[in-house]
DNA sequence: CGATTTTATGGCACTCTCTGCCAAGATAGC
DNA sequence: GCTATCTTGGCAGAGAGTGCCATAAAATCG
């Protein structure tokens, strides 16, 4: 009752201070960034862990401490794009159609947008970064069964929130590896034409559901 | 024109003949059970390759050719699972609402039912399984977009197909996932209420669009 | 039957991934 | 300065997974 610190388990105000989470995961993607390239250069399984360790000036020991395999190195760059989505719905005004926000307000990741496409159509080939993707965008899940959640006023753990979540979450991802694929096999294509087909998979994975508020 | 055996690139009449699909199919299921097994009792870090060969009668040399990873050896018996659910979606009669016929239908694999469950359980704090169980089910998604594409009279390949079928998917996943949670919790459940949460996932997933052939 | 061809398996050596352990360097308050 | 806490690197080692080659198992042909 009388105590001062007790509330967190380590508060200890001697010493170096642990690295804070913006940093470390500054330093994670840093990281990413130097394993895609590589990745993209010269082929997965001709790229060692030390080169990436090497690439960004880390030793080996320590890039195992940042990711526990060589593959998962992609994965932060992977979650900018989950993020942007999540950050596009929970922009999403109430009233308004999903399809059309997210035409109107998303807009993918600056600076590794290119990047995680790049991934994504290695990732045809690679089962390793396969398996990343799909657990990148599981985790998506997750955090979109709040943003449904919250949007009909149910709670983040029901069964039907989490089946449309991850329902929203397979729209999305299904086009990101569409546009990849395009992408890779050299087909460009303008920013309206994928942000169109968003839309077309979202609203024929909703069906209008989540788009307004039910009573 | 006169040739006689050109057809196929490789029709040698002489020698032994490469081990038949259906046998190898059943070596790797008999792996994945063992593998399985040890898993379960002394968990994915503890258990080496080496184990899994000794348990099934092989070299670990031999292992590694049916298999690219200890974690995969899991695949062949969580397929199982995944297999039953779409050819219960092939035997779904038109003019019929999904949920119902999955209740009336749908049987779970006999033999490997609770070991699937068992790794779906174990993969919630093993992310390397849990990569294994999502890839099995993207792999099912593919599988489910020609169902879903002959129910309407579509192709497997559009966008809302592909779509639609993995909306299907991540239903059916969940709530597996949901049922294998409970039933590692020691919460025992009739199989009813299974099916029950099953028929509740799909409708939420379609929302009847599937249940019935439109125009 | 033996000779021959093709495939499956096993053994060995090897690289690479990843971890435990400890020492050294860095940062903070005393 | 001293001391505590954290980060990093080096080193040794177990295990994963592969290439290579020898051998065993099927199958056909003579």
């Amino acid at each position: 009752m009388g105590d001062t610190a007790v509330m967190t388990p380590s508060a200890p105000t001697r010493g170096r201070r642990p690295m804070s989470d913006r940093r470390r995961w500054l330093q994670r993607l840093e990281i990413s960034r130097a394993a895609i390239r590589l990745f993209a250069e010269q082929g997965v399984t001709e790229t060692t862990g030390e080169q990436i360790a090497e690439a960004v000036g880390l030793s080996a020991r320590t890039l195992w401490r940042y990711f526990r395999s060589k593959e998962s190195c992609v994965e932060p760059v992977l979650s900018l794009t989950t993020d942007a989505f999540v950050e596009t719905l929970r922009r999403w005004p109430t009233g308004t159609a999903l399809e059309e926000h997210l035409v109107a307000d998303h807009r993918p990741p600056e600076q590794d947008g290119e990047a995680s496409l790049a991934v994504v159509a290695m990732s045809r080939h690679e089962p390793a970064l396969r398996a990343i993707w799909l657990v990148v965008y599981e985790r998506a899940e997750a955090v979109l069964a709040e943003v449904v959640a919250e949007r009909l006023g149910r709670e983040p753990d029901e069964l039907a929130v989490r089946v449309q979540a991850a329902t929203l979450a397979a729209a999305l991802r299904i086009t990101t590896e569409d546009i990849a694929a395009d992408c890779a096999d050299g087909r460009t294509r303008p920013r309206e034409e994928g942000l169109a087909r968003l839309s077309e998979a979202v609203r024929s994975a909703t069906h209008g559901v989540v788009g307004d508020v039910p009573a």
